[in-house]
DNA sequence: CTGAAAGCGCTTACAG
DNA sequence: CTGAAAGCGCTTACAG
């Protein structure tokens, strides 16, 4: 492989000026420069980012810790991750801890090892068990997307759980809906739940704590499971809220499986807005996050701030607090998953 | 930061001999060993992989590349690869080319210059164009899951595509169906196209190509709009096959809309089998191929086989041929979503 | 504006 | 079994 000595050699010149010229310093002549530059292009040299970072202390590497990829919220989200990042020059050293807080880790530490530029580490239900190993690690870091309270301190881009269940259960509230169910992965989802009932609560309705369905898995099955058991043993619902959208997918089959029609027997509502959402059949009305934001602040939470997350560490927490944490707003996206208690004027089944 | 040197300061010794200790060289005695593994815990120090790799070539990092997240294909496909090359402490450098050459260009010769260990490609309908580019890259890369016809002496690991086509024709045909529709991803599925034919020929069955719906978006709602336009168009029709689940997925909803009960008046088949499948309502009838297989052997194609793809460039083409592509084979998934024509005993609508 | 030196944190032969 | 030297491919001061 060719090295810089290899274009200096050629370039008659030494490897210092061809590290000159490639870092883009105006300290070279320009003939000099044109001789290297033809050295590089003959050559096809590219310079070693192993070397580079050696020297350097930067990879332009980040690391990219999250909890699956099976839900498309979040491969929506490292998609976007990725993009923005690979503006920058960033790569992504991608991990998934399935939850699993002890591959998480070793995950951890190994990227550590590779001397990662930054880390953005995604909500996983553990994050308060790793923060602490984080915060060893010396390496840039954000976190993304919690929904649980985190110590000060601690940089934080994440969206307004309790203002998304609000927004979901303040739009059942206005369709006139009393009899509403809760499909919701537990305690992840508390917030969301609460942002529900909040809403709720302004219309003097309750939701009946039997008809939670808190489901162990995450998946689209576990909230048909979950649909299915409480849609069953409380028919009288008329509208039930997800507390993400792959449950709500699953809510949608199992009312369908149970013969009751959307919207017109029952009203669903998810939150994340993931794109088979919207692909949906009936289209799922739910609670849209800025994604592309979070992607956006996450980046320049790292990469762009002043201070930059490297050098935070020398401003006085106290200076910090306010702005540590950025929460994005969501919006609700009505689509055809809900329409007002009775339906939409549709007489008998 | 800590650094062999510190270790080897306190442990009394040179850092050579701390690199034994942490190589697991058998040349240490074993006193100097406590003393050095003692030192190693009481100062946490971890080697930088980084260091390592510029003196080793070896950066235990894996590039991969794929077209795109949005597909459960693939990420159920990172993620296996995931977990198998962590066991053998590799990381993963993800890159998604989303079907842009000229990013895959970008991203493949970033890889390059970050000395990853090896290349897992996935065939984004773009290969044929970057296989020379991958090739002097110098970096041991096999190629996955593609369906096209690949150059010799190309290390590739895929499914038998064309099977998959048979497997899910022969089905349809078993079960009677003469009125068959594609919903398909054309002309990248061309191939498990043509095995579908081939099936149904054998029961001299042809596919009228007004019935083959192309779609340009490979989304769940470009099945859902090819299957809209060919039901409406084609209502004689009692079966779909659909070149992937995804798009199965989408041909489940256009029948939903259309009024066309799954399997009694419509049975729709698709390959991939990907997990949302076996979640939909009805259960999604497919062809499934061993995704865990196809991780594990492009794993051995990179790392342990003999000779390792590294060395394989001096092993002669003429006595590699024959092996050098793996590919695997389909089974078929009977769920609900097929049944013998005129359905399965119901009577009426 | 260009060149010689030292260093990033490791490993690999090679003497002792 | 242990230590001194050179090197991986770059960059960063520092002389000229």
């Amino acid at each position: 492989m060719v090295t810089i000595k290899d274009v200096a050699l050629r370039a008659g010149v030494t490897k210092q000026t061809v590290s000159n010229v490639i870092n883009q310093r105006p300290v070279v002549k320009a003939d000099t420069r044109a001789r290297v530059e033809q050295a590089i292009a003959e050559l096809g040299y590219t310079p070693s980012l192993l070397a580079r970072g050696l020297a350097t202390g930067r990879t332009m590497m980040i690391g990219l810790v999250v909890p699956t990829l099976a839900n498309p919220f979040y491969t929506e989200l490292i998609t976007r991750l990725e993009r923005g990042l690979e503006v920058d020059g960033y790569g992504i050293a991608l991990c998934t801890t399935d939850g699993d807080p002890d591959r998480a880790t070793k995950q951890l530490l190994t990227l550590k090892r590779r001397y990662i530029d930054g880390l953005i580490l995604f909500d996983d239900g553990n994050v308060s068990r790793h923060l602490d190993l984080v915060r060893q690690l010396g390496v840039p870091f954000v976190l993304c997307g919690s929904e649980t309270a985190i110590p000060d301190a601690t940089p934080v881009v994440t969206f307004d759980h309790g203002q998304a269940g609000y927004l979901a259960g303040a739009h059942l509230r206005d369709l006139r809906h009393r009899e509403i169910a809760v499909i919701g992965e537990l305690p992840a989802h508390e917030v969301r739940l609460r942002g529900a009932e909040r809403a709720l609560a302004e219309g003097s309705i309750a939701i009946r704590p039997a008809r939670i369905g808190a489901t162990p898995t995450k998946s689209q099955y576990g909230g048909f499971e979950a649909a299915t058991r409480i849609l069953t043993d409380h028919p009288e619902v008329t509208a039930a809220i997800a507390t993400h959208d792959l449950l709500a997918l699953g809510v949608l089959q199992a009312a369908a499986a149970l013969g009751r029609r959307i919207p017109d027997d029952l009203s669903v509502i998810g939150i994340d807005d993931i794109s088979p959402a919207g692909e949906a059949r009936p289209a799922l009305t739910t609670v849209a996050f800025p994604i592309d934001r979070l992607a956006e602040e996450a980046i320049s939470a790292l990469l762009g701030s002043s201070p930059p997350a490297l050098a935070s560490e020398s401003v006085p927490p106290s200076a910090r607090e306010a702005s540590d944490v950025i929460s994005l707003a969501p919006h609700l996206v009505v689509r055809e998953s809900t329409a007002p208690v009775g339906g939409r004027g549709i007489v008998g089944a």
